[in-house]
DNA sequence: CAATACACGTGACCC
DNA sequence: TGGGTCACGTGTATT
């Protein structure tokens, strides 16, 4: 719609596009958003009343194709509610704020696994973080955690102690020496469900005792037990 | 808004939310959307034009709470056009179709690597195949093991001396239980190097042996030392 | 001029 | 009833 189009509906006073009319005894109100009050919109004759009809089909046409626009974002955006979890009843908003938050985790998760095999560094490491797991269309609250370090006796049975004092479940473990150094990658999940504050003080206190693990001298032998194989789990 | 408010605008013919007023001489058209018409709309006085400024404010608030909204949803939607590549300058149907497939792409890409993830599985499974292996630019003859089946004590002991009898180092080994079901993928290498011939004999014995393992009836206690963490190898 | 996409204000509806 | 979301039709700009 150009200006000439624009004269159609008043030439004095511009009507913005979604002012509220108001009208009284014949004489036309329009609130101006901007000054926030009501101002005179004085009518004058239309210039052109010829091409009415074309005008109404002209808005037909374009209400009904906004239409069809606004139906295919919400299709969309219904789809998406699908995707993600805990999404469901989310409006639009909080539907692609969580969208994105299920975006970066899979994105970080993706390039997680990119790292595929487990080869050890010569830094020392130990990294603990929370991440949503699916086992067998089970969702688990799981954490991954990796340690890296020298090895030495008595290593894998202080972990294995460690995570069974914390009551955590190893779902798979993976572990690999090379040149007196070592690295394992475990998958780990709580024993029982808990609220997210007692996951953060678990993984908060899963990384201390890795750490501890790391840094104290060896004082017991090989555990006589396999340290790192996972705990039978039965639901 | 109710219904003694509609009629300040119209007392006979309803107006339609949206509806585009055109006026002429005096006189006041709206569209009516679904019969496709222009419809005379006569105007009364007002019922009541007392609380007009309240209107005024609330129209006004709420025109900028919507406006307020819009920029949020807007806003989440530019940070999925920085999160999902090649979607910088699409329009917002466009743009929330590439999220959706990129979300599917990354699913399917993380329930992939889930299947990195050793998960046990409910069918037995027992393969062996040879591979080149890198470990630090060292190229190796590697073989690749993977084992399945119910777990019980003194498996991975039978395990663990299979490989020795076999002269195999384990280069790295993953093993994960689930509901009383072990899998286990482990690299291994041969302590010396061999012709092909060996290669390949040593890898149809490992086949045997670990269908044996998983065959016979457990005889022995569990291993007294860690039976799947590796041998410590130094080059 | 068409078709298209977006922002806007607004009515309806829901706690 | 006030603060929130949503769908609507429309004005405007781009192509």
């Amino acid at each position: 719609m150009n200006e000439s189009d624009f004269e159609v509906l008043s030439d004095d006073s511009r009507v913005k596009p979604g002012c509220r009319t108001l009208q009284r005894n014949g004489s036309s109100l329009v609130l101006d958003s901007e000054r926030g009050e009501l101002v005179e919109a004085c009518v004058s004759a239309k210039r052109k009343m010829a091409p009415a009809e074309r005008n109404v089909d002209a808005l037909k046409n374009h209400s009904e194709a906004e239409r069809k626009r606004r139906a295919r974002i919400n299709a969309h955006l219904d789809t998406l509610r699908g995707l993600v979890p805990e999404a469901k009843k989310m409006d639009k908003a909080a539907l692609l704020a969580e969208v994105i938050n299920h975006l970066r985790k899979l994105k970080r998760n993706a390039d997680e696994a990119m790292q595929q095999y487990v080869i050890p560094t010569y830094a020392d490491e130990i990294k603990v973080e929370q991440e949503q797991g699916e086992v067998l269309d089970l969702e688990l609250e799981t954490m991954k955690a990796s340690i890296c370090c020298d090895y030495r006796p008595g290593l894998l049975s202080n972990l294995r102690q460690a995570l069974v004092n914390l009551g955590l479940i190893v779902l798979s473990a993976e572990v690999a020496t090379f040149e007196g150094r070592m690295k394992s990658i475990m998958v780990l999940t709580r024993c029982h469900e808990g609220d997210e504050t007692l996951c953060q003080f678990l993984s908060n206190s899963l990384h201390l005792a890795l750490c501890s693990i790391v840094n104290q001298f060896s004082t017991s032998e090989e555990s006589p037990r396999p340290s790192v194989s996972n705990k039978r789990r039965r639901a």
